[in-house]
DNA sequence: TTGTTTACTTACTAATAAGTAAGTACATTT
DNA sequence: AAATGTACTTACTTATTAGTAAGTAAACAA
């Protein structure tokens, strides 16, 4: 079955989302899944080949969210990027480049790759969002659109984390923010 | 000599920054000190114990570093905190924060508590600034000062998770766009 | 001078980590 | 019916981890 790989790697990336790449093993997936650890280096031989599987997930999963957006006007496809930070923010997770940028030196480089190319994907998506709906006049800020995507792309990356030392409001009050901000 | 247990800290300070806390072990600190890994212990019998002290330590050094900036006008205290994680970029650095919120459910209850009063420490002190700053008329912005504030750390803290995968010129552009906003 | 404290080292233990080689049961193909 | 492939398990190895108990050499105190 691929169901087992499915589940293998959609529980790593709650692992990963949860207690960082570095803070879980293998045993915290055969477990769960009532399989011996040598049945996930059966699908997975390293950790690298696993965590490389996750961010592969990450990018398909980010690239169809943005294409199912597409028709949206500029201003709704945000609220759709910032409702899903909010779903994490509920489950108490962090994005995936919040919880493996700062573990990034640890990384193997097959990994780094990947979130090179996701955190790249995100932000080019945004900046050309930006730059649109200010065109047409939804938004309106000042500066360049790539740089007011890093803006974004910080603060709904850090209020996740904050959220979890200082509490939840700290997404609602940093994301209701970002909004008033361009809107 | 209290030498040694300082050189302790001070390394498990930088390995935190650079490789997270679960991320580097009792060995990454004895060999660069030509110490053994029990000397460590000696010191420090658990690593939440080494964490607490780095913790300490850290909230101490900001402490100090408000209290000298204190007589100050706003925008230069601000300008000194935006250099101090300009500092961190330089040195490929994380701030405390940025390394251990995402670790945040692994960490020791004691970690834990240091790193809130960590935080909650930053934030009013910085809701105060801007507040103080605003009446003086050398800021400008909208909305609650606390919700200004949440949003700055936030970007200073992402800035350098995000300067370690796409480079180190999203810290000046996310940091220069910060100080543009409210100056 | 004797005893005690300080700052370690030596030499371990127990647990957990990633990873592997060989075997097995079942399904599918030839 | 025989051979092969799939999806695992059993049973390990090797490395690394946090942590500890007991010893030691030098400094200091009574």
């Amino acid at each position: 079955m691929q169901d087992t790989r499915e589940k293998i790697v959609g529980l790593a990336d709650h692992l990963i989302k949860t207690k960082g790449f570095n803070a879980f093993s293998y045993k915290d997936i055969s477990d769960p899944l009532a399989i011996k650890n040598a049945a996930v280096h059966y699908y997975f031989p390293s950790k690298a080949d696993l965590g490389q599987a996750v961010l592969d997930q990450e990018i398909s999963t980010l690239e169809s969210g943005i294409n199912s957006w597409q028709a949206l006007p500029e201003d709704q496809q945000l609220r759709h990027l910032i409702a899903s930070f909010e779903n994490k923010c509920n489950s108490h997770m962090v994005c995936i480049m919040g919880s493996l940028s700062p573990d990034y030196n640890t990384l193997p480089v097959n990994m780094q790759e990947r979130l090179q190319q996701f955190s790249a994907a995100v932000i080019a998506w945004l900046t050309g969002l930006l730059e649109n709906g200010r065109k047409k006049g939804i938004f309106s800020f000042r500066g360049d659109a790539g740089d007011r995507a890093l803006i974004i792309v910080s603060n709904l990356l850090a209020s996740l984390l904050l959220s979890r030392v200082i509490g939840e409001n700290a997404f609602e009050k940093i994301s209701k923010q970002l909004l008033d901000d361009i809107l």
